[in-house]
DNA sequence: GATACCGGTATCCTTTTGTATACTAATATA
DNA sequence: TATATTAGTATACAAAAGGATACCGGTATC
């Protein structure tokens, strides 16, 4: 007889890596940050501007994050006053793929969902204009 | 001159995309939710005491919002007292690809984490036991 | 001298998310 | 008669995420 695949143990630690997984990418403005970064390094007040809306408090928080996860350096260059600028990393691109197939599965799933003529779409999507 | 690929709407509507992918999976509960739905359809009660811990108000929460997504089906028994079982659907199963590619995604970037003896793994990592 | 820019931090507040506890009505069991 | 079971709901609360606003010290501009 073979050995189970799934064991609980196993199985936690699949939940665990994918909770992980989401983590990464979540919040309110991990992947606008992501996308804002993507085109080349950007200063502080820089990504501040083009995520209208940010607070500083919050886009801090959300740097350090990336930061911390290695998705982000942070460069503080000698100049007066000091310029700070954000850059993705290599490593980074290792979100590419799974990115694309949220993306994909977002895709579909919207279009079922709205093509379905669901009741309420907005209590099942939560990005606007539906 | 080629048109570009990546208009401001075609980017945002990805950024929508993803987020309406990642809101499909979030909370703390959809995951092992799910996964103890994928031995078969369950009860209510059974599956509050698989997921020990969850609340009736969350859980009833978590399976209307899983339900909405058409990933599960409730069905009511007209036996006495009322029996109701909650089952995956057929539709459900486009979330494994998905979800496979987050729990790869984890693990590596867990090893990394880990590995790379971060400060403190604990502000990176979510899942316990780092 | 007044104002604006830079990269944030401090403090307080609101919203969202999840928890705790108690409760329902009908039936079965002890 | 007392207790447990079923599938939840009601109310109140705690914790986490995010927003609003003001502020810092140093320089440049008006």
């Amino acid at each position: 007889m073979k050995k189970p695949i799934h064991t609980i143990e196993t199985c936690n630690q699949s939940i665990g890596a994918v909770r992980d997984a989401l983590y990464v990418l979540n919040g309110k403005w991990k992947l606008p940050l992501i996308v804002a970064l993507a085109g080349g390094p950007k200063r502080f007040k820089e990504i501040q501007r083009e995520l209208k809306d940010i607070t500083p408090r919050v886009l801090s928080k959300e740097l350090r994050d990336l930061e911390q996860n290695e998705f982000v350096t942070r460069k503080v260059f000698d100049t007066v006053p000091v310029s700070v600028t954000y850059e993705l990393t290599e490593y980074s691109s290792c979100l590419d793929e799974i990115i694309e197939s949220l993306r994909v599965f977002g895709m579909s799933h919207r279009e079922r969902i709205i093509g379905g003529l669901h009741k309420d779409p907005e209590l099942v999507l939560q990005s606007e204009e539906v």
